[in-house]
DNA sequence: CATGAATGAGTGTTCATTCAT
DNA sequence: GATGAATGAACACTCATTCAT
C-alpha cells in the first residue's frame, strides 16, 4: 500500500493535466515549457515527472481523455431508437458545448493534437484510434438506420460516417480560429441537413410507394 | 555573383519554400530546424535568411501561397454556369489531388499551419483571411444558385458555405492521419450529396420524370 | 540538490562573476562568449543563466559591485579629520592597489564598462550613478575643507571633485594600456600636488616657519 | 597610374571612415556591422573592402588619424614661448572643442578605442604610441619650463606630463557619459590650476629671493 | 573596379529532464 | 515522496568576409 492514496495520485494527475491543457491552449505545445506547466499546476518539476514521464506523455494523456469522452457521447446518443434523434443528439453534444469557454480551451488543445499527431507516431496511433472508434460506431448507427429503412441502402455507411466526422472536425477548426463563428446557425443548418437526409419510416414508405 | 535576375531570386525562394515544406511535412514546424531546411535546400543559413527573415516568415509564405492557390480554384469553378457542376468541380479540385503525394505533403503542412495559427497572431490573421475569402466566394455561389432556383431560398448561404469548407477541412484531416482513407469513395459520396442537395430546374424535372 | 542555502547561491554568483571578469579582462566583453565564462567558472550554461539572465546582466553586476566598493573607499577616507589626510588616503586606496594583478584585472574590466556604457543605456545609467555618488561625496569633502579653511573658498567644489575623479580615471587608463607605468612615481606626484593645494591652518603655518 | 585618381581613393576612404565613425559613436564597434558602415557610406561591401581589409583596420585608421591630430595640437601649442600660455592653449585646444557635436562623436569613438585596445594588440600598439608621443612632447615642454625656472626643478617631468594627459582623458570620459557636464567650468578650474602651478619668471625670482 | 549574393562558423540563450538532498 | 538546482545538447539567427559576375 503506497504512502499516498490512489485518490491523491489521481488528484495530482488532474492538476497537471488541467494546468497543461490551459498552457497548451494559450501557447501551443511547443511554446509551452515544462516550467510553464509546473508553475500553472503549482508543483515542482520533480513532482510532475513523478506522474508523467515526459511532456509527450502529458499530451497523450490529454488526447486519450478526450477520446474516451467522445466515445461516451456517441454511445449515449446511440441509445436513441431512431436515426434522426441520434444524429440530432450527436450534433447537439458535439457542437453545443462549443459556446462554453472551457470546451473551447479543450478544442484548441485538440487542434494542436491533430497537428502534433503528424509528428509523433505514438500520438498518431492514439488519434487514429480515437477516430476509428467513433467512425466505427457511426458506421453501425448508419447500418442500423438502413435496416430500419431510414437511410437509402446503397449509401456507403463508412463513407457517410467519415463525412459526419469531417463535418464536425471542420467546424471545430473554424470555431477555433474565430470564436465569433455562430454555433447556433450551424447547428440549425445541420439539423436541416439531417432532416433532408433521413427519410423517417413514413417518408420512406411513401417514397417506396411512389417508386 | 551580384545583380541577379528576378527569376533567379524567385527560383531561390521556391527552393527554400519547397525544402521547408518537405521538412515541415516530415517533422512539423518545431522539430524542423533551420539547419534542416538549409540542408534540404542545399543552401547556407545566410542564403536562406537573405530571402526570409525568420522561420515564421517561411511558414507564412507557405500559408499565403496555399491560400492564393485555393482562391484560384474557387474562382475557376465559379466559371461554370450551374450549381451542381460548380460544386462537383470544387470537390474534384480540392479532394482529387489528395491522391498525389506532393499534394499530401502540402496538406500535412497545411494542418500544421491550422494548429500554429492558434499560437502565432500573424499566421492566425493569414489563416482567417485565407478562409474568409473562400467562404465569401462560396456564399456568392450559393446566392446565385438560389437566384437560379437550384437551391432552396431559405437556406442561409454563409452557413452553407462554411459547411462545405468544414467538410473539406475535416476530410483533409482524416486523409492526413491515414493516407489509406479512400478519396474516391468520399468523392462519390459527395457527388451524391450534391445531387441530393441541388434541385436545379432541369435536374428537378428530370428526377421527377425518372421517378 | 535543491533547497540550497543563501551562502551557496552567493558563492555561485561569485564564481560566475569572477570567471566573467577574468574573461572580460582577457578578451573584452564582445570577444568573450558565454561558453568562455561557463568554462572558466566550470559550470553549465544553464547554471549561469540561473543566476544571471543575460550577459549584459553579468556586466551590470560587475559594474555595480565596483561602484559599491569605490563608494566604500570614499566613505572610509572621509572618516579622517583633515583634508590632506583624506586626499592622501584616497590616492593610496585608489591608485595603490593597481600594483596588485587582481586589481589590474578588475580595472581592465572597468575600462570596458566605461566604453560599453556608451552603447548600453542600462549600463550608462549605472556608470552615471557610480560616478555621481563619488563626485557628490568628494564635493562634500571639499566643502568641509573650505569650511575648515584648508582650501580656498572661491574654488568650485564640484568642479574640483570632478577633476580629482578625472585624474584617477585618466591614470587608470594609462596603467591599463601599459602596466609598466610607475604607480609609485604617480602617487608621489599626487601627494606633492595635494600638499601644494592644501593650505590647512597648521600646514600653512608650518610651511611659513620652515621657509 | 591607376584608373582611379589618388584623390578619388582618398575621398572614398574619408567616406568610409566618416560613416564608420558615425556608426561607432552611435552603437559601439561590436554592435556596428559592416553592413551598417556600408549603408551609412552608401557604398557596397566590396567597395569598402577595397580600401580597408577588415573592420579592425577601419578602427585603426580612425585611431591613427586622431593621434596625428592630437600630435599636431601639441606641436602647435609648443610654439608659445612660455609655460602658462602653452598649457592654457593645450587646455583650450583639447577641451574647448568638446562643446562641438562632431568632436563629441569623435570622442565617443575614442573611448571605444581605449577599451578596444585592451583586446586588440595592433590597436594597443597604436594607442600606446598615440600616448607616448604626446607625453614625450609634454615632458619636453616641462623640462623647458624647468630650464626657464617656471616650474620647480625637482618635479618629475614625465610624471607631470602623464598627469596632464590623465586629467584630459578623465574629463573626456565624464563628458562622454554625460554631455551636460560643464566644459567651461572645467576649463576655468584648469586655468586656475595652471596659474597656481606655474611660477612665471618674476614669481620664480621672488621665490628664490625669499628662500 | 564595383557589386551584392553567398558563405558558414559562431552567438547568446533555452528547456526537457535528472538526481542529490 | 517532493524539491528545484543543475545539466548540456540544441536552437534560431548573425555577420565579417569573399568572389563570380
Amino acid at each position: 500500500m503506497p504512502k499516498v492514496t490512489e485518490a491523491h495520485r489521481e488528484a495530482r494527475r488532474r492538476q497537471v493535466l488541467d494546468a497543461a491543457a490551459a498552457c497548451f491552449a494559450r501557447q501551443g505545445f511547443h511554446r509551452t515549457t515544462m516550467r510553464d506547466i509546473v508553475s500553472e499546476a503549482d508543483l515542482s518539476p520533480g513532482a510532475v515527472y513523478g506522474y508523467f514521464s515526459s511532456k509527450a506523455e502529458i499530451i497523450e494523456a490529454i488526447a486519450a481523455e478526450r477520446h474516451a469522452h467522445e466515445r461516451e457521447l456517441i454511445l449515449r446518443a446511440r441509445a436513441q431508437r431512431n436515426t434522426a434523434p441520434i444524429l440530432r443528439q450527436l450534433a447537439r453534444d458535439f457542437l453545443g458545448p462549443l459556446t462554453n469557454p472551457e470546451e473551447r480551451t479543450r478544442r484548441r488543445v485538440g487542434v494542436q493534437i491533430w497537428a502534433e499527431a503528424l509528428r509523433d507516431p505514438r500520438l498518431l496511433k492514439l488519434v487514429r484510434r480515437g477516430i476509428r472508434e467513433p467512425i466505427g460506431l457511426l458506421t453501425e448507427v448508419i447500418r442500423e438506420s438502413q435496416a430500419r429503412g431510414e437511410v437509402p441502402r446503397d449509401l456507403e455507411p463508412e463513407a457517410a460516417a467519415r463525412l459526419i466526422v469531417a463535418l464536425f472536425h471542420g467546424f471545430i477548426l473554424q470555431q477555433t480560429w474565430d470564436p465569433r463563428v455562430d454555433v447556433t446557425a450551424h447547428l440549425a443548418l445541420i439539423e436541416r441537413v439531417i432532416d433532408a437526409a433521413i427519410t423517417g419510416p413514413q417518408l420512406a414508405r411513401r417514397r417506396r410507394r411512389s417508386a
